[in-house]
DNA sequence: ATTTGAATACGAAATAATTCGTACAACTTG
DNA sequence: CAAGTTGTACGAATTATTTCGTATTCAAAT
């Protein structure tokens, strides 16, 4: 399989986040989306590149402004983010992260309606 | 507040983990239980050392051989990583960070049914 | 008492991640 | 076309984290 065991930075996340929610972008887009005031522009066009040389996004170079697209999946990554934590932080006990997200962080009932029929679909 | 946004690295996560396990520990009982082949007594002790300097943990220095007890909470520790995810991979959906956790292998029929109840609990 | 083993202390090397400076290329536009 | 603007490239500085080497201390055992 492809995208295997490649675990985003946390900066490398942003950028990706920014990417999957637009589809795709310039660095000029992903830099002004992100609005760091604690970093410059080529910050983020040096994080890009890197996303790219290790195969995490895609770009179109026929324009000399280069237009950038996520190559690895969002749900995958998502995936592979979570389960560490789950194996890192709480002992491999999904359920254990699943009540501390809902503990907590303001889930609405409405979150948790949406969640209980997710877990009857489950079965 | 006391212990506010010290976000422990993963190395110092590792350890916080024992701690909280087992209630307090030496260097060597930590250092056993990760049984980590790739770094040696020295990095534990070390990684213990600046937990402390963080204030992360205590110890009783009566003995020669120092006894580490973790100071801050599990709870709010796991919480802090928690919520941290929910906004930087979830976009503030915890129902999304919790479909992601259930919707893979990591959650077993027990583990469904348990946090059902705690749903219903929550009401 | 001397040796040996197990412990802490801590600077510094090694590694990872982020940030920036600067050179240069390609387009405005005046 | 010259000047300014906007872009990429990329090495290198900075910062964060992990790992180790080595000195030293203390206690137990020979």
């Amino acid at each position: 399989m492809t995208n295997h065991n490649i675990k985003p930075t946390e900066g490398e996340m942003e950028i990706l986040q920014v990417l999957w929610q637009k589809g795709n972008a310039t660095v000029r887009e992903v830099h002004e989306a992100l609005n760091k005031k604690d970093s410059g522009y080529t910050t983020t066009l040096k994080l890009m590149q890197i996303l790219h040389e290790k195969g995490m996004v895609e770009r179109d170079t026929n324009q000399k402004t280069h237009i950038y697209k996520a190559l690895v999946s969002q749900d995958k990554t998502e995936k592979q983010l979570v389960n560490k934590m789950i194996d890192n932080v709480f002992n491999g006990s999904a359920a254990r992260l699943v009540m501390q997200a809902l503990g907590n962080h303001s889930a609405s009932a409405e979150e948790i309606d949406e969640i209980k029929k997710y877990l009857d679909s489950l079965k």
